[in-house]
DNA sequence: AAATGATGTTCCATTAAACGGACTTTGATG
DNA sequence: CATCAAAGTCCGTTTAATGGAACATCATTT
């Protein structure tokens, strides 16, 4: 994580902004200083000193019983008004989640890449009665874990896409969570060849997803959307329609999302 | 705008966090440099150098064409977990603003103070056909414009409303837009006597609205519910009722938010 | 096209501000 | 109430942010 600190200057900004990441990811659940200690690998002076800081903004909130740190409301106060901005992956890519959700009848997710994580965008459920529920909006996954994050990280170059397992097996070490780099390049490598990824049973057992990248005009990953079922409803001989649906959504909104003409080449899914 | 930064360190967080605040006030259109300068009263080179550093993380963006800047998604992407956490103002804010917009059959919104200003944290639309349309998701006005942003002001302590006033108003002139101390304190004393904020035209001619405050446990104001309808759907005869729709919910919504036993002494809306 | 003015970017010596190791306080637990 | 872990504070050191000024880029005018 730390070497997620890039070049030059504002070094308090780098940390302050790594200290929010990792508050993201816990979510609703929040952080003790110990525990932002270890993921940050900061001192705890400065640890203490810049959620101090980011408090006094209300970036940062501290639970009035359990005395954790979260992320305050003030961070979506700023952020609200790009939520809603036209032209912009989240209002673009959930319409092609509620088409997908409409037309597969299961739960769809949109999801984006965040550093070294993803994190859920948005959800649509289908009309099957049985909803596969794996992640809510606003979590976060590092890297590598579940379908779309190996869409993700299959469509990027290898140089990054190493540095990612790299970083994100040693926080995952750091935190005493599985992260096995195998299985996460070998995943790569099937979601390389078919196109597009599937996993059965990551999360939960008896789920299984179908998941593509989203690509910019670089051709450089920046969102996934992931189809998820209980094991039943996405037999082998299903798997290769829902992932064309997902590549038809996916060509879409890359379509609007990139505006004509700079289509570049994109690289191989 | 430069005596908002606060006691203590961690200077140049405080100087990001100001650039995000404009950069959000000024939403989809952006801001240049320069803009930035005069808002923030930064040198040049300041402005310059953090607007680098949030660019890296996605914080801030810059538009392909028009080189402005802009909120980037990566604040949003922090942001979303907080906004689905039941018991927090937005969940709890949107429901009363949904019932409400059911019960009247005109538009209502749900702002949260943020510094100097109000944003809009969400709109809801009742049946009467003719819908006003006074601010978007997002929007952020000064505190003292409308009157939502005045029904806040009215009910917190005299000190830091005349300090707001006194802010808000220096960088209205500042920025060259209208900013009438006068009216101001007028409106707010009005919205004192009556327990609710009434206001005729102030953005667009022909709308009337109805506002009151909501607080914490403190009874510090860090909301508002506001009615809105064209001037013939809100005659005086009315204003009464839509005044003691919105205390009920406004009620409802401090009884949810602040923890049994918490509720000390109100201060008199 | 050259000139003008305004905006954006880079440099670098100065100095304030962040840093973090060591110490103190708080509070939970047996 | 003694013990330990977590949270918070202090303060001398040094690093890293600062901002004035020089430079570059872009747009507009004559």
């Amino acid at each position: 994580m730390a070497d997620l600190a890039v070049e030059s200057g504002m070094l308090s900004l780098d940390r302050a902004i790594l200290l929010l990441r990792a508050l993201s990811s816990a979510g609703e659940s929040g952080l003790r200083l110990v525990d932002l200690q270890v993921r940050t690998e900061l001192p705890k002076a400065t640890v203490h000193r810049l959620l101090s800081a980011l408090s006094r903004h209300g970036f940062v909130v501290r639970g009035t019983e359990d005395k954790r740190y979260r992320i305050g409301q003030e961070l979506a106060f700023l952020a609200l008004s790009t939520l809603d901005r036209e032209a912009d992956l989240y209002v673009v890519g959930m319409r092609s989640a509620a088409a997908l959700a409409h037309e597969t009848g299961d739960t769809v997710c949109l999801l984006a890449r965040s550093g070294i994580d993803s994190v859920c965008l948005g959800r649509q459920f289908g009309s099957y009665p049985i909803k596969a529920l794996t992640i809510n909006v606003g979590d976060r996954r590092l890297l590598g874990i579940g379908a779309s994050s190996v869409a993700i990280l299959a469509s990027m170059g290898a140089e990054e896409c190493d540095r990612l397992i790299d970083t994100n097996s040693q926080l995952a070490s750091r935190l005493g969570t599985s992260y096995d780099r195998k299985r996460v390049r070998s995943d790569i490598e099937e979601a390389r060849r078919q196109g597009f990824a599937f996993s059965d049973g990551v999360f939960h057992v008896g789920v299984r997803t179908v998941a593509v990248a989203i690509r910019d005009f670089r051709g450089e990953p920046i969102a996934a959307l992931v189809v998820a079922a209980i094991a039943e409803r996405i037999p082998k001989a299903r798997i290769h329609a829902l992932a064309q649906a997902l590549i038809r959504e996916r060509k879409n909104i890359e379509k609007t999302l990139n505006p004509a003409g700079r289509t570049g080449q994109l690289r191989v899914a």
